[in-house]
DNA sequence: ATGAAAGCGCTAACAG
DNA sequence: CTGTTAGCGCTTTCAT
């Protein structure tokens, strides 16, 4: 670094102004004077500064990126596309893992702030992110994913939780399954009570009985899942299948059945939001209810740079379609060893 | 945004440069005018803004890191470990996906040219990385993971990938298994060529045949892996283990076992380089070879910080070591549901 | 069409 | 201890 501007000006012969010019493009120059200032700049290995433009502009090309973990499944193909719609700007993507830790988000939503982003992406803390309200109040455009957030006008990208999850639901009780239990995330998070309204809608919708003994909710590990699942199995009147509102629930619930012996889908059913790449790997593949991922990402990095454009008006709140993925895992007619060969087969 | 040091010194009634001091706090300041100065810089909603304070101090607290693909397993965890280091000095993190793609990469690295970074962590394009090149030309710290770069001096954070391939390799043969295939991947990655040899080494020093016609490589997706392995279930002298050089090939092994329907370890073993989540959850889970990612983002971004501190001196080379993870997908004798295996051993 | 000069928000001498 | 001043690299009037 260190070659600035007044270099490559005397280095072309020419004003500090005039090589501005050149490089930004947005005024008429001399031709041959213009090539001498590429020429110049070109040898000398010139590379503008972006943070002392951003500086005098008043505006900056790089957005935030505030997510939970980006380690969670779900995570990194929102992150890439929204990446992908920003590098198409020309824009640079800071990501921030806050852990879904009110504080940490609190503290990136400075970090942003100081570093004077143009827009910021967030997946938001229980319904009312800190974050957000923050980096509104500081007058950096957000938009929120996964979850809305209440109490602020921000944009939103999110699925149809409640559609999905009764979709899957619908299919557990037309399948034949007669006493679906559902394993739920934490209640705070609106995603996961929209799930479980689904669970709850498609049974009313069908006229089957809800019984509140079948309910577990709260559940945040994967062993915490397979715990529960394993109480309900060893219970009086044990479910015959499962609902799972996210896929680290799901392998919980899978542990439990492996560890009773049970054949998925014939013996016990099991469905699960979320559609990890590992479903379809399973003996029996899961039935899921997938997100668009990455189309989530896509139409957040859409709605924020349309408002980085300078679009007014009310927040917008995109929703998306959740698609259920029927697979083997809810089958209860289908053998286990079907698509085997040595095994007997129907 | 608009709040201004000169703002606060205004509200405060000091000047300018006694607010920076206060801020900054490197510097003696009348503790009741420090006092006013808070309480006005609070009031005012005061953000410092990180770019001009950057630009005049020229040093940022920014990193870049570039990696191929976010959504490929082995990256958010190593993303994630550096953003916890550098987050925990105060740095943010500036993600570059670069899809292994020589253009994109140096476009981004321009880009953090551009933006003044401190320093950088890159995942290297096959194994001179243009971008890794022109960082370290424009004066950037460079610390390259997963593969190292030849012909530039950058630290390195990488795996023993040969030892690796080779207990996994050794591990197949010991158990059993006469006839062990190679699935690999493409041949320009340093890594796959080091697992490769560690396939053969782990042969040499059992003194098993090498069979030329079990070595498959340059495989890039899944289903190249399934037809391969495929073909070679159907020769004259099929194989009766796999060894495939990552976790998408394996899930083409997986597929091209069930269609035959062979029984996992029973009749056909299989092991892996990487653990992805998901090999723990099949019926017979799978062998690995697991790479501490965490842990070589965290010594990557410990790296990078050394320098960015100033320590000098010769390229640094970490090599981390890969541990085995025996589970039932290379055991012969062990029949299917025999255990459920919790976790991997340490 | 071009040069000179101001200033974005900040820090660090340099005098007091 | 504090205020004044210069200047980081850049864009943009304002004159010419």
């Amino acid at each position: 670094m260190g070659i600035t501007l007044k270099d490559v000006a005397k280095h072309a012969g020419v004003s500090y102004s005039t090589v501005s010019r050149v490089l930004t493009g947005r005024r008429p120059v001399q031709p041959e004077a213009a090539a001498r200032v590429r020429t110049s700049a070109e040898a000398l290995g010139y590379v503008p500064d972006r943070r002392a433009r951003s500086l005098k502009l008043r505006r900056s090309d790089v957005i935030g990126l505030i997510v939970s973990d980006i380690r969670q499944e779900f995570i990194p193909p929102v992150v890439r596309a929204i990446e992908d719609v920003a590098s198409q700007r020309g824009f640079a993507v800071l990501l921030c893992n806050a852990d879904d830790d009110p504080v940490k988000e609190s503290a990136y939503a400075d970090l942003l702030l100081q570093e004077g982003v143009a827009g910021a992406v967030v997946a938001a803390t229980g319904d009312h992110s800190h974050a957000a309200r923050r980096l509104v109040a500081g007058g950096v455009p957000v938009v929120a994913f996964d979850r809305r957030v209440d109490g602020v006008d921000v944009d939103s990208v999110t699925v149809d939780n409640l559609a999905g999850a009764q979709a899957a639901v619908r299919h557990l009780l037309e399948a034949g399954y007669r006493r679906v239990a559902l394993l739920a995330g934490l209640q705070v998070a609106g995603t996961a009570r929209a799930r479980r309204a689904g669970y709850e809608a498609a049974h009313r919708e069908l006229g089957a009985v809800l019984d509140a003994g079948l309910i577990v909710d709260e559940l945040r590990e994967s062993d915490e899942a397979a715990e529960a699942a394993a109480r309900l199995l060893a219970g009086e009147r044990p479910p015959d299948a499962f609902f799972t509102t996210n896929a680290r629930l799901a392998t919980g619930a899978l542990q439990a059945l492996r560890a009773r012996g049970l054949e998925l889908g014939t013996d016990v059913g099991l469905a699960t939001f979320d559609d990890p790449p590992w479903a379809r790997l399973l003996e029996r593949p899961l039935t899921t209810v997938a997100q668009p991922i990455y189309e989530i990402g896509r139409r957040a990095g859409q709605v924020l740079f349309a408002r980085i454009d300078g679009e007014t008006g009310p927040p917008a709140h995109v929703v998306l379609e959740a698609r259920l993925e029927v697979r083997s895992s809810t089958d209860p007619a289908r053998p286990p060893d079907a698509r085997r060969s040595r095994k007997g087969t129907p």
